[in-house]
DNA sequence: CTTTCATTTCGTTGTTCAACGAAATATAAG
DNA sequence: CTTATATTTCGTTGAACAACGAAATGAAAG
């Protein structure tokens, strides 16, 4: 089943949010579980899941089950203009965002199978 | 004096509002006056001088003093590279929005010397 | 089948935000 | 100078939102 279409202030509201910017740039250098992005913006469980399924039900992500995880991707190829154009903004803007250089680090050492013990 | 540069996650903000993307793709067709854009949405005056005073804030925007009125104009050059291509985004999408077609005939003929008697 | 564990959903709490009208400001006209 | 008019600022109110922990879900492991 397919989100419905959204309102153009809908998404820009999914990305008015340091915290799912951050995710969406994560993103960009590999999928993630949602307990991997926990641990590196040090937020609880819940509230990760919930900015995940905002952005989502906004179309700039997807979700892939992997047998213990959920593996959150993103959606490079939306067939909404607006999503996909917002999505290139923003990844090409990462650099300007002090916090981005730090993430991308802890992107690439975390180790899902060491902290997903919470 | 210059408006601090902002948070990319507050750029966003100022975007997350039906209203605030009508008024940007109002002032694609022309500048307008605060009293023409609060008879387009229908706004209270007090709510639309926010409104716009958010998007200054955030760069989209640049206000020019006209004897009896202030002129709100696109601001299409901004050096910041964030903006700049949000704006291009907002633009160029604005036929997907229901609302912009209605708005952009009322842009044309609204009268600032008829209804600025509030 | 029961336990374990990653994730989602639910209910609550404090904060942010959009809206308004009233009061303040600023500027042009009389 | 005084009035009229366009806009901004202020204070308030109700709605939306981000955060949390607890409870529910769902799937793999024992």
């Amino acid at each position: 089943m397919k989100d419905a279409k959204m309102d153009n202030a809908q998404i820009f509201k999914a990305l008015a949010d340091r915290s799912r910017l951050r995710i969406l740039r994560m993103l960009n250098i590999r999928p993630l579980c949602v307990c991997e992005i926990r641990e590196i913006l040090g937020l609880a469980t819940s509230t990760v899941s919930q900015h995940l399924a905002l952005l989502r039900h906004a179309g700039f992500i997807y979700d892939i089950k992997d047998n213990k995880w959920v593996d959150y991707h993103l959606n490079r190829q939306s067939n909404d203009t607006m999503v996909h154009s917002l999505l290139q903004v923003i990844l090409s803007n990462a650099l300007d965002d002090d916090i981005y250089k730090k993430d991308a680090a802890e992107v690439r050492t975390v180790d899902r199978n060491a902290l997903c013990r919470l």
